[in-house]
Order: C-alpha cells, then sequence, then structure tokens
DNA sequence: GAATTAAGGTCAACCATATTGACTTAATTA
DNA sequence: TAATTAAGTCAATATGGTTGACCTTAATTC
C-alpha cells in the first residue's frame, strides 16, 4: 500500500498527481479513438474491427490465439469481427505449414489501405504531441507507460527489432 | 499530413516510434481497467459506473450536463447508469439553489467508500510506474498525453489548484 | 497406433453500454 | 409572455462483450 497523503515525505507521490495521470489517460484514450470511430462508420465497422485491422497490420502470419491474447476477448467475441473481415476481404488466412492447425492471419491490399487511413490519424496525433513535447518527454512518456502495462506484456510494446528477438 | 516515412529527416518522427505510441496507449488502457473491473463484479456495477463514481468523486456537485461533457456519452446512455447509482445510493442529487433545473451530484459516503476502493488500485499501478520512471518521466508523460487530448479539453486535466481558476 | 491435447470454429442465450429520435416537465432568461 | 435550458423518459436498435456446450482437425504424447 503507497501513502498517498502524507505531507512529510520529502519527495511526495501525491494524490493529485496520481489522479491526474488517470484522468490523461482517460481523455487521451477518449479522444485517441475519435477519429478512427468516425472513419469506421463509412465502412460500417466497429472499433473492435480497428483493434483486429491494427494487430493483423502489426504482426502480418499471428493466429487466433495470439490475437486472443493481445486483445484479451474471448474466441466468440473475436469470431463475430474477425469472421466479417475475412467474409469483406480485408484479411485473408492461411494454414501454417508448420502446424496446420494454426492459420495465420494478415491484411489483404484492402485491409492495408483501410489500416492506414485509420492508423495515419493516431499517428499524426502522436506525431504533434511528440514534437510539441519533445524528444526527452517522449523517452518518459514512454518509460511511465510502460510501467502502467503488466510487467507480462511489457515485450509486445518494444521496439521492432527487440520484438524480433522475442518472438517464437 | 505528417511524412512518416522520411530517412533524410536528421531527427525522424519514425513511423514505428508512433506505433509504439499507440500500442503503449491501448496496453496502458486495458490494463488499467483491468483492476477495477474485477472490483465493480462484485457489486453488479460496470465500467460505466465507475466513470460517472470517478468524475462525481472528483467534481462534486457537477451537474449532469457537465458529465456528459466529460465522458461525451448520450443522457439516455448516462441515464440508466446514474439512475442506478442513484437508486443503490451512491450518489446523491440535490437541486442547485442558485438555478433549481440544475441538480448538483455527489458521493455519498457509500460512493465515497467505493471510490476509494477503485481509485486507489489505479493510483497505485500509476505510483509504481512514477516511482520507477522518475519524477522528469512523469513530466515528459504528461506533456505528452496533454498533446494527444483535444485542446478544448486541456484544462479539464490541469491539477487542481489550476482547475479551480478556470471553474465556471 | 491409440489416446490426449491444442487450435480453431460454431450455436445459443444473454448482458452492458452505447446510439437515434421523439417527447415532456420545470425553471430560467430574454 | 415566449423562448431557451436542464433534466428526464419511452422506444427501438446496434455493438461488442460474456458463459457454456459442443465439434472438427491436426499434432503430440503415451
Amino acid at each position: 500500500m503507497v501513502d498517498l497523503n502524507s505531507s512529510i515525505d520529502p519527495s511526495p507521490l501525491r494524490e493529485e498527481d496520481l489522479r491526474q495521470g488517470i484522468e490523461l489517460l482517460f481523455y487521451a484514450y477518449r479522444d485517441f479513438t475519435g477519429e478512427p470511430d468516425a472513419i469506421l462508420d463509412k465502412y460500417d465497422l466497429g472499433r473492435a474491427h480497428h483493434r483486429v485491422i491494427y494487430f493483423v497490420g502489426r504482426n502480418p502470419g499471428i493466429t487466433v490465439t495470439e490475437l486472443l491474447e493481445i486483445l484479451r476477448i474471448t474466441k466468440q467475441s473475436l469470431s463475430r469481427v474477425l469472421g466479417h473481415l475475412l467474409e469483406t476481404d480485408f484479411i485473408s488466412q492461411r494454414a501454417d505449414p508448420a502446424d496446420r492447425r494454426r492459420k495465420q492471419l494478415t491484411l489483404s491490399d484492402k485491409g492495408k489501405a483501410l489500416e492506414h487511413e485509420l492508423t495515419s490519424t493516431q499517428m499524426e496525433r502522436f506525431a504533434r504531441a511528440y514534437r510539441e513535447a519533445g524528444a526527452e518527454a517522449v523517452e518518459g512518456f514512454r518509460r511511465v507507460l510502460i510501467g502502467i502495462v503488466e510487467p507480462e506484456d511489457r515485450a509486445r510494446v518494444r521496439p521492432a527489432a527487440i520484438r524480433a528477438q522475442n518472438r517464437r
């Protein structure tokens, strides 16, 4: 248990600062999902589709099980969303030659185009924020948010070079 | 439009770094809501109730309209959640004496206790992350996330002292 | 080779949280 | 007094999640 109200602590983690973090995360997430949501409407897709498209695009050949671990939802819930993306040819699947039970998911060209349309709004938002805050602030942002993520998932969010080492 | 692929730019905002930001926000938000969700289950409440309890606790006397602006949901959607919290005495309301159309919302003692139970798990998560990352990193975290939030809502997330000035 | 395990899929029922749209009431403001 | 504002309500609908039961196919283990 952390002492949240000490007025003696020389370098106190004040409750106010902690609540500010909570609120920043709430507002940032709210606004960061707003623009993609509007685009998704045009395609009759929802935020859940965006998440699938994003992580398949980011991890070409990812399997259903791996996707479920990232999204932390049930297979049945993923099934409707992924099924629709397969039917509408945003995503393609093929059996893993090394283990034919596994299906490797990839974005089609159509899927890549949508992924780019969706993600570029979010990347532009981050680009502005990074530019205005400066490189040092970006490093701090990373350090704090990595600390918020559960330790066992921290490796997922490392830069691509490091991620490749940890892969399978 | 930001140039995301320049290999000439001397200080490039690489796509990889921007995607890392996107993913950090996704994973951090996912994990940051996990613990409260488990507690809420015990009370037969959901994440929507948590948000209402949090922001009423944080802004005692807040009105329905102000709450809607923060949450960015519709009145009808708030109604069920808030109605239930009023029925079960987590939240109390009283008419604003200066404008009796407005209803000022506050947490009951029961509501305060639940707010604390829920929020303390999130504050502990932030306290650990802040402590491990260091004060400078925390400042960077703040600067970047404030830049992600829509400009018109940035004032909402300033420390209490500044917030009080901007109030009404 | 048979049994077990793993990956994926499916059906069904259900629930939480959100939406749009139309309408009402009460109180304040012009 | 008329218009506006704050809040509430009814109804229909959509989305994205859940639990639980069950099936097929392929790989692994005994």
